[in-house]
RNA sequence: UGCCCGAUGGUGUAACGGUAGCACAACAGACUCUGGAUCUGUUUGUCUAGGUUCAAAUCCUAGUCGGGCAACCA
C-alpha cells in the first residue's frame, strides 16, 4: 500500500485494448485466471525510454492483475550480446521501480530444451535440415507477391534429418552451410510461414554458454518456446512482430502440456520528438563520440535520463500518460518534460544560484541582517527551511536588470524596486559602467521584508561573499528538428543541436556545496538541476540541468 | 501492385450503437515573495464515399492515406 505505483495505478485513467484483453481473459478463466507477462530485452544495448513504455506495460499489467512479470534476456544471438548489457538492463529496470522477484531468466538456459523440441519436430515430420545456401534460398522463398517453391531437401527421411541435426550440433559443418527449417507452407502469403529457419550454425562465443553450442535458435522459434516454458499468458511486443504471430502460434501449437497458452499481443512503439530511439543510432552517437556515452544526459537511454536527473516516477507517469495503441504516433517531448516538472515540483528542494552574475552593491549597508531564512520547498512544508548568509554585496542574474526596461518588465531598472527572494527589496539607485558603456554593476538601496513595497517581481540572488562556485551543465534537446531520423536522404547526425550542452560557472548559495550526487534541486526561477552522479564532488559540485522551469516572460518577450 | 495492421483537435489518447471527453501544447484571465506552481476560461477533431440503423467515431463495403513484412537479426 506504500508503494508509489499503487497510487499511480489508482487514479482515474482510461483503459487500453491490452488491459481490456487481459481483463477479459482473466474473467473468462483462461489459463486458470493467471496473468504472467515478461519483458524480454536482447542484451545488445542499453535500455531507453521506448523500453520503459514496454517495461511499465509488462510489469504494470502483471501487477494490476495479481500476476507476475519475468525479466528475460533474449540472448539467442551471441554475436551481439554481452554481460555488460545484462547488468545495465537489470539496473535500469530496478531503478524504474520494478521487481521481478525470482523470475530472472536467460534464453540460453533453455537451449537444451529447445533442442529437444526441435528433435521432436523432426520426428513428427515438421522440420528438416536444409542445405540451400542463403543465396539459393532467396530464390526458393519467393517474394511477397509470388509464392515460393519447396526446398529439394524438404522431404528427407526423419532418420536423415535427425542425424544431420545432431551433426550440426556436433560441429561437423561450417557456419551457414546447413540450417534447420520448419516445414510449413511455401505458398503462404505470409513470408514468415514459408519454411522459416529454426536453427543456424554459428561459431560464436556466448557470454553464458561459452562454446558449448555452435547452433543457435532463431527468435521466431525461441521466443514462443521461452514463453511457453515460463507459463507466460500474455506476450506483449511491438507492432513489427504482428506478421510473425502466425508463426508464434504455429510453434506454440506444436507443444503439449504447458502451464499456459501464451498469446502474443502487439502495440505501437514509442516515438519521441527531437530524439532518435533506435539502438543502432544510439550506438552510433556513442561510438562517434557525439555524446559522452550511453549515460550522456542528452541520451534518451534510461541511464541518460537518470543522470539527467529525471526521477523514475516521472517516467512511469509519462508511460501511463501516452497510452497504448496500435497506431504509430509521435509523442511530443513536451509531455515528458511536463511529467518531469510535475514530479520534481513536489520533491525538489529549492536553492538559489546565479548563472550570469551582475554585482549589486547595497548603499545602506548599516542595518543588514547577517543571514536570512528561506523555505526549502513551498510545495512541501515538511521540507523545512535553511539560512542563507546575506551581505552588502550580492549577485543577481544579469537578465534581472534592464537599464531601459521593455514594457511589462517586472524586475530591476534604474529608480525601480524589486523583491529579492526571502530578503526584502532592492531599489536601483545607480548604474556602474566600464569605458565601453557596458554595465559592470549596480548600486541599490535595501529595504527589509516589512517594508512592503509595491512590486510586481521577485528575483533570486546569492551573497557575493561566501558564494559557492559550481559547474552548471545546461543541457538542451540533442536535435534541432522533431524527426531527425526521418529526413529523406539526410543523416540524423546532420540535425544535432550545437547548443545541446553549454557549461557555465554559477554562483550559488553555500548549501549547494553539500549536495549529494543524484540529489535534485530547483534553482529558483531557472530550472531543475541534479548533482551529477559521476563528476560532482564535495567542494566541487557539478550540476546537470534536468529541465527548465516554464518561462512565461521568455515566451511573451519573443513576441 | 501479395499479405497484415492502422486512421478522433497542433500532439498523445478516451468514448465498446445513444450528449465526442481527458492530458500536453497554444491563447486569455485570476492568484502568487519563483513571470514557477495553482485556479478559471477559450480555440481547434471523428480520412472520404456509400450502406445498415430511430440513432454510427463505433457495424458493413469500397476508396484514400500511413505503417509493417521478402536476415541463417531481435
Amino acid at each position: 500500500m506504500n508503494d508509489p505505483r499503487d497510487s499511480e495505478a489508482a487514479h482515474d485513467r482510461p483503459s487500453h485494448f491490452i488491459r481490456d484483453i487481459i481483463a477479459a481473459d482473466q474473467q473468462a478463466g483462461k489459463n486458470g485466471g493467471a496473468v504472467v507477462t515478461r519483458f524480454p530485452p536482447e542484451p545488445n544495448g542499453y535500455l531507453h525510454i521506448g523500453h520503459a513504455k514496454a517495461i511499465c506495460l509488462d510489469f504494470g499489467m502483471a501487477r494490476e492483475f495479481g500476476g507476475r512479470c519475468h525479466l528475460r534476456m533474449d540472448d539467442t544471438n551471441p554475436a551481439k550480446e554481452s554481460m555488460e548489457y545484462v547488468e545495465s538492463i537489470k539496473t535500469d529496470v530496478r531503478w524504474l521501480g520494478w521487481d521481478w522477484g525470482d523470475h530472472f531468466f536467460f534464453s540460453a538456459h533453455y537451449f537444451e530444451r529447445m533442442y529437444a523440441v526441435a528433435c521432436d519436430l523432426i520426428k513428427r515430420g515438421k522440420a528438416y535440415v536444409c542445405e540451400l545456401t542463403q543465396e539459393q534460398w532467396k530464390d526458393y522463398r519467393g517474394v511477397p507477391t509470388r509464392p515460393g517453391k519447396e526446398s529439394p531437401f524438404r522431404n528427407r527421411s526423419v532418420e536423415e534429418n535427425l542425424d544431420l541435426f545432431a551433426r550440426m550440433r556436433a560441429g561437423e559443418f561450417p557456419d551457414g552451410s546447413l540450417c534447420l527449417r520448419a516445414k510449413i507452407d511455401m505458398a503462404a502469403p505470409n513470408i514468415h510461414l514459408r519454411d522459416p529457419v529454426l536453427y543456424r550454425i554459428m561459431r560464436e562465443h556466448h557470454y553464458l554458454t561459452g562454446n558449448e553450442w555452435c547452433i543457435y535458435p532463431m527468435y521466431d522459434y525461441a521466443h514462443p518456446l521461452e514463453d511457453a516454458f515460463e507459463g507466460i499468458t500474455h506476450s506483449l511486443c511491438t507492432l513489427e512482430f504482428e506478421v510473425h504471430r502466425p508463426l508464434y502460434d504455429w510453434v506454440v501449437d506444436q507443444l503439449e502440456n504447458f502451464p499456459a497458452r501464451p498469446r502474443q499481443i502487439e502495440f505501437a512503439r514509442l516515438n519521441l520528438s527531437y530524439t532518435v530511439m533506435s539502438k543502432r543510432k544510439l550506438l552510433e552517437l556513442v561510438q562517434k563520440k557525439l555524446v559522452s556515452g550511453w549515460d550522456d544526459p542528452r541520451m534518451p537511454t534510461i541511464s541518460g535520463l537518470r543522470r539527467r536527473g529525471v526521477p523514475p516516477e516521472a517516467i512511469r507517469a509519462f508511460c501511463e500518460e501516452i497510452g497504448i495503441t496500435k497506431y504509430e504516433s509521435l509523442t511530443d517531448v513536451a509531455l515528458l518534460e511536463h511529467c518531469i516538472r510535475n514530479a520534481l515540483n513536489k520533491t525538489a528542494l529549492r536553492r538559489m544560484a546565479v548563472l550570469d552574475p551582475l554585482l549589486v552593491t547595497i548603499e545602506n549597508a548599516e542595518a543588514l541582517p547577517a543571514d536570512i531564512e528561506a523555505v526549502n520547498n513551498p510545495e512541501d512544508p515538511a521540507a523545512g527551511s535553511r539560512r542563507i548568509p546575506f551581505g552588502s554585496q550580492l549577485y543577481i542574474e544579469r537578465d534581472d536588470f534592464a537599464e531601459t526596461p521593455p514594457p511589462k518588465y517586472f524586475r530591476l531598472s534604474p529608480g525601480k524596486s524589486v523583491r529579492i527572494r526571502y530578503a526584502g527589496f532592492l531599489t536601483c539607485t545607480g548604474v556602474q559602467k566600464d569605458d565601453a558603456g557596458a554595465v559592470t554593476g549596480i548600486i541599490c538601496r535595501w529595504d527589509p521584508p516589512t517594508a512592503e513595497l509595491k512590486v510586481k517581481g521577485t528575483i533570486h540572488w546569492v551573497p557575493a561573499h561566501g558564494a559557492q562556485m559550481l559547474e552548471a551543465r545546461l543541457y538542451d534537446r540533442l536535435f534541432t528538428i522533431e524527426q531527425p531520423d526521418s529526413q529523406e536522404g539526410r543523416e540524423f547526425t546532420e540535425f544535432l543541436n550545437p547548443d545541446s550542452l553549454k557549461t557555465v560557472t554559477a554562483h550559488a548559495e553555500p548549501a549547494l556545496a553539500e549536495a549529494k550526487p543524484g540529489e535534485a534541486f530547483q534553482f529558483e526561477r531557472i530550472a531543475y538541476f541534479v548533482a551529477d552522479s559521476l563528476d560532482s564532488k564535495p567542494g566541487r559540485p557539478v550540476f546537470n540541468r534536468t529541465v527548465t522551469l516554464k518561462d512565461a516572460w521568455a515566451k511573451a518577450s519573443k513576441k
